[in-house]
RNA sequence: GGGAGCAUAGCUCAGCUGGUUCAGAGCAUCUGCCUUACAAGCAGAGGGUCCGCGGUUCGAACCCGUGUGCUCCCA
């Protein structure tokens, strides 16, 4: 077969995806093994995959597959949210390109097209997810919106309703008047804006011509007030203790009250006041008992209430008032202010502060437990400084905001009979039954129930995902959520901390009586080069499916992994992926190596020569399995990929492969050939779970494998002890080679100059053992043991041992040699003056631990047997 | 205004319970190589007052205080 020059990523990624699908490694189903657990967290079914996904899912993808090789029983469980803003956002979207408006349909026939919606676009985001190699369990994907989940939803607002933990009530709430729906507090993004503050007078109702000036950003919201109010102590004001002034331009006359909330120090220290759009205001009117005018309609244009500018947007009325003030005299000046406003996570819009009726779930007693299981970390988390974000949100917890103004969701299961009483029910049938109960004769006469026109919060659903993705509500006894739950791991951002990781700690002990799961690990944001969050806003966002087309899976999968120490934040950089797509091609490389010597193997061969750095590889392999067991444990997949990645590059095939290596057309020894092997495939096994489709490949071009071996369920070997004194033997060759290496450079010998090598030391044993991979690593003709100095050579110094290089080059300069000894024997001597003084300092002797006296006085020796080697070489070469 | 975090090589970061054979990695840079798997490569090298100042200690990149600069979250 002939293989190619480099890997080819598009073709491998296909046929193994599919191959492991076919074969069932990534469905699961209780059996005696432990479980591994984990549920994705629900991407919007309208979204296409990004770098975040990209990494969170790499992650779990990461944890599970190495979770199957451990030998648990894996499932991951796929799925997408019903994102009721965002999807229904698009559903009215699309209704315009169609040229209908859904102000003209029924609520039934928009959720026919939103359905139709969904059909269409909802999974492209889940066959996105098979690109990049995700090991997800296909037969349990799941939908927030699936009857089941829709059912459990609304058993659980139900529930919580009669036990009195769900209410409806007026409140100010975030309005967002592009989806014209309230908002939580969650989906508030605050940003710095550059706006103006405007100075108006107000005209004092007395006899005199006299004035109040306050300062405001939103003047359009003047139509509103109800009041101006100053501080009870601002002496500028004192004399106008109970009196009315006149709002501009409408001339509704209004109290002056007196409060101690005002900031005398901000703008003029009078205060305008709008109960209804703004929330401060509100409950300053609701202290002093005043009028509630609500000047703005759902989709933020001014209302009837507003008497001028009906029907014209905030935006637009905001410059229009300007200018009348201006024109009517009562602007007395504008200044530039810099302030926060709110945006829709969703629109982008500007939120707008608006009372309105809405359904609210009291979180106080849900918080406890959950706060608890996090402080004693029954649940961890991973970085654990988002304990104190976690705790402090949970101490300080609000009511949640659970009903939007839409449709596309689950709709808020409460019925209202003619008289304006209301019923909560599983179902209409059952909301009847409840209103006949109570009022026969009524409902006799008007058989009609009102349902509320409102859907719930999408994270009101996705907070029971990791009970109701195993069947929960239906069957809360059956054998998969016994199983699976509480699940193992949470892979998440912690830009969601709030909503949705804390509630689903909450869901899972007020409905389960048990943890949803028992880590949480927090992946970093995805940042650009200048360190910018990635949005779609900015457009800084690659093209992530472009990217794997381009790189190939494995090399997207190593840039955001290698990027991105745990729990920070990762800055997103092209070179990366082609380190990923080089690191593959390296790879492939070695395995076109290892395959071109299958055809020159030979029975028997005598290969001592090379069996230390079989035995050296094999003992740093082991290391490396024990090091990556913690790794694991910490959740540091970076510094995992980063070891494994140095130990097949620099280890494996800039070292052992180089030591193995046959001359050119010689034969090699089966054995060696049949060692190295599987030395490759322990190193593609460690490797696998963070670059499956490459590793995949190489394991099976390697050898012919029988059906159903595959290296995704091959489990791990468990390592022996390693020896670390064969770790030391392969670090003292390295050295040995790098040095004699740099000198020939130094000493601008050509690479094909060969050289005498002749070696002072008193480990003739370890020299035996590797001169012969050495003579080959540094183009020696033959290698001797020494006495004494060889003249006319190039001298150097390694650890305590002593080289001598003959060539017949001429060029030799020993000057060069002479600086550099001279200056490691400086080096040296300061190093032993600061051992001899420690060791000398009796404080030091009486308070360090035993093993690190042992340890200094170790490192003495070292350098006086260091010193005496180079004094003695110096003393050779002048 | 309240809270959290960060400052180490040109860049991105490691450095876990203080101990100079730990100041490290990857990328980038420089030098020499088309050496028979790989130039998307090989071999080698240079580069840092560990943000400033003060303290604790026999000993500080690491602990404490303080100043400066930056980031994030919340209202």
């Amino acid at each position: 077969m002939e293989l190619s020059k480099n890997f080819q990523h598009t073709e491998a990624e296909q046929k193994w995806y599919k191959h492991w699908e076919d074969a069932g490694y990534f469905s699961s189903q209780p059996d005696e093994r432990p479980p591994y657990t984990v549920v994705i967290p629900p991407p919007n079914v309208t979204g296409v995959l990004h770098m975040g996904h990209a990494l969170n899912d790499t992650v779990q993808d990461i944890l599970i597959r190495r979770a199957k090789m451990l030998g648990y029983n894996t499932c991951w469980v796929p799925g997408t949210d019903h994102a009721s803003i965002a999807t229904e956002a698009k559903v009215v979207n699309m209704l315009k390109e169609r040229g209908i408006d859904k102000k003209t349909l029924s609520r039934d026939s928009f959720m026919e097209y939103a359905w139709e919606w969904k059909e269409k676009y909802g999974g492209i985001i889940l066959q996105q997810l098979r690109k990049l190699g995700c090991a997800l369990d296909w037969d349990r994907t799941a939908f927030t919106m699936d009857e089941d989940y829709y059912a459990a939803v609304i058993r659980v607002f139900v529930e919580l309703y009669n036990k009195g933990k769900i209410y409806r009530g007026v409140k100010m709430i975030n309005w967002d008047p592009k989806a014209k729906t309230a908002l939580s507090d969650e989906e508030v993004i605050y940003k710095q804006t550059n706006s103006k503050l405007y100075y108006v007078r107000y005209k004092i109702d007395s006899d005199k011509e006299e004035y109040i000036t306050i300062a405001t950003v939103r003047p359009e919201t003047i139509l509103g007030d109800t009041g101006v109010c100053v501080h009870p102590d601002d002496k500028r004001y004192t004399h106008l203790k109970g009196k009315f002034c006149f709002i501009p331009l409408i001339n509704r006359r209004v109290p002056i009250i007196f409060d101690d909330y005002i900031d005398i120090e901000f703008g003029t220290g009078a205060l305008k006041v709008t109960p209804a759009h703004d929330i401060n205001d509100y409950n300053l009117g609701l202290k002093h008992k005043l009028q509630v005018i609500d000047t703005l309609n759902e989709d933020g244009t001014m209302s009837e209430a507003a008497q001028l500018y009906i029907g014209q947007d905030r935006f637009a009325v905001r410059k229009k008032i300007v200018e009348d003030l201006r024109a009517s005299g009562n602007l007395v000046k504008e200044e530039e202010y810099v302030n926060q406003v709110g945006f829709s996570e969703r629109t982008d819009a500007v939120i707008e502060p608006r009372l309105s009726m809405q359904w609210w779930c009291n979180m106080q007693t849900m918080a406890g437990p959950a706060l608890q299981a996090v402080n004693n970390d029954e649940i961890e988390f991973y970085p654990a400084k988002f304990k104190n974000l976690y705790r402090h949100w949970m101490e300080n917890i609000k009511d949640w905001c659970i009903s939007r103004q839409l449709w596309w969701g689950q709709r808020i299961p409460a019925w209202y009979d003619v008289e304006g009483d209301m019923y909560i029910a599983h179902s209409n049938e059952e909301a009847h039954i409840q209103y006949k109960n109570k009022k026969e004769q009524l409902a006799a006469q008007h058989p009609q129930l009102r349902q509320d026109e409102d859907v719930m919060d999408t994270w009101f659903s996705s907070w029971l995902w990791p009970m109701e993705v195993f069947d929960w509500n239906k069957s809360p006894d059956n054998k998969d959520l016994k199983y699976y739950y509480p699940t193992a791991t949470l892979v998440t951002a912690p830009e969601i901390i709030f909503f949705w990781v804390a509630r689903m700690i909450m869901a899972g002990y007020e409905f389960m009586g048990e943890k949803p799961f028992d880590k949480v690990y927090f992946t970093g944001i995805v940042r650009d080069k200048q360190g910018r969050k990635m949005s779609k806003s900015l457009g800084n966002s690659p093209d992530l499916l472009k990217l794997i087309e381009d790189f190939g899976a494995d090399a997207v999968r190593f840039s955001v992994v290698i990027s991105s120490p745990a729990g920070n934040d990762l800055l997103f950089d092209e070179s990366q992926l082609e380190q990923g797509r080089n690191f593959c091609n390296k790879m492939w490389n070695a395995m076109k190596l290892v395959k071109g010597w299958e055809a020159r193997c030979v029975d028997g061969l005598e290969d001592s020569n090379v069996r230390f750095a079989i035995d050296w590889m094999q003992q740093r392999i082991s290391a490396v399995s024990q090091e990556m067991g913690e790794i694991y444990k910490d959740f540091r997949l970076s510094e995992g990929l980063k070891t494994i990645y140095s130990l097949i590059w620099n280890d494996f095939c800039s070292w052992y492969l180089e030591w193995v290596k046959p001359a050119q057309d010689q034969p090699i020894s089966y054995y060696v050939w049949e060692r190295t092997i599987s030395i490759y495939e322990a190193l593609l096994q460690l490797l696998h779970p963070y670059m499956p489709f490459i590793t995949e490949e190489l394991f099976h071009l390697l050898c012919k494998r029988i059906p159903g071996h595959d290296l995704i369920v091959e489990e791990l070997p468990v390592w022996e002890n390693v020896n670390t004194e064969i770790l030391k033997q392969g670090s003292l060759l390295q050295e040995l080679i790098s040095a004699v290496r740099d000198t020939r450079n130094k000493n601008q010998l050509k690479p094909k100059d060969t050289i005498q090598l002749w070696i002072d030391t008193k480990h003739h044993a370890f020299y035996e053992l590797v001169q012969d991979i050495l003579r080959r690593q540094v183009n020696a003709e033959n290698i001797g043991f020494t006495d004494t100095a060889k003249a006319g050579s190039i001298s150097l110094v390694v650890q305590t041992d002593k080289l001598y290089i003959e060539t017949n080059v001429q060029n030799i300069d020993t000057g060069l040699q002479k600086d550099q000894m001279q200056k490691e024997l400086e080096y040296l001597e300061g190093f032993l003056i600061s051992v001899q003084k420690k060791l000398g300092n009796e404080k030091f002797v009486n308070n360090a631990k035993p093993e690190i006296i042992d340890n200094e006085r170790k490192k003495q020796t070292d350098a006086e047997a260091k010193i005496k080697t180079i004094r003695e070489s110096l003393s050779l070469i002048s």
